[in-house]
DNA sequence: CATGGGATTGACT
DNA sequence: GTCAATCCCATGC
């Protein structure tokens, strides 16, 4: 069942939590969310930091839709655009279990690493700047409600990845001992050390 | 109109 | 571990 526009009306961060185990879809692919990270616009490392701009219009529009943009001049990120409109704030789809049209998926990267990457999915998603601001709720890139054996999975949190600004919050989330995340979780910290 | 930086990835040592 | 690739946008003159 595809997510109402009032899943996203909520604080960011509840958002990125409640998004683990939930499927993203586009044509015949699909696959399972299993890693997330908030953005907002009351902190630096957000687009949404510097105000309304062209390039930030989306995070500011109502919740619901998808705020694609470039990386590094050369990957695609996917974001879930929250809150109500005019607060800027999104999260961030950093990894994915493969779900559907595997084999569609495989041929469009090219290696067997499919989707544990924000730049990775997007690609093996054929998701790009041509969808950005189109409606999670109707397409043509949809984010549903989780599968059977999906639903209330473990969480792990830590530190944001990869950014220079307000490195230090805690709004990066995955599903527990998924093998799938982007990059090595933080080990706990265990009384011995 | 010129310049600088970035929520990444892949190849190499 | 280190480093380059490469486009869009914000900023400054």
């Amino acid at each position: 069942m595809t997510l109402s526009h009032g899943f996203y009306d909520r604080p960011v961060v509840q958002v990125a939590r409640a998004l683990l185990g939930c499927v993203v879809r586009h044509g015949p692919t699909a696959g399972v969310i299993v890693e997330t990270e908030a953005y907002h616009m009351s902190e630096p490392a957000c687009h949404a930091y510097a105000g309304l701009t062209a390039r930030t219009s989306t995070l500011f529009g109502p919740p619901g839709r998808a705020y694609v943009y470039r990386s590094y001049g050369i990957h695609a990120l996917l974001n879930a655009v929250c809150e109500p409109e005019d607060v800027g704030a999104a999260v961030l789809i950093r990894a994915l279990e493969p779900l559907e049209g595997i084999g569609l998926m495989r041929a469009r990267r090219g290696v067997d690493d499919l989707s544990s990457g924000p730049g990775k999915l997007t690609q093996a998603l054929a998701i790009g700047l041509d969808e950005n601001g189109t409606d999670l709720t109707t397409g043509p890139v949809l984010i549903e409600a989780p599968p059977p054996g999906w639903t209330d999975v473990p969480v792990a949190v830590s530190a944001r990845i990869g950014i220079t600004k307000a490195a230090e919050l805690p709004w990066r989330f995955a599903v527990a001992g998924n093998r799938h995340v982007s990059r090595p979780w933080p080990a706990e910290r265990s009384p011995a050390g």
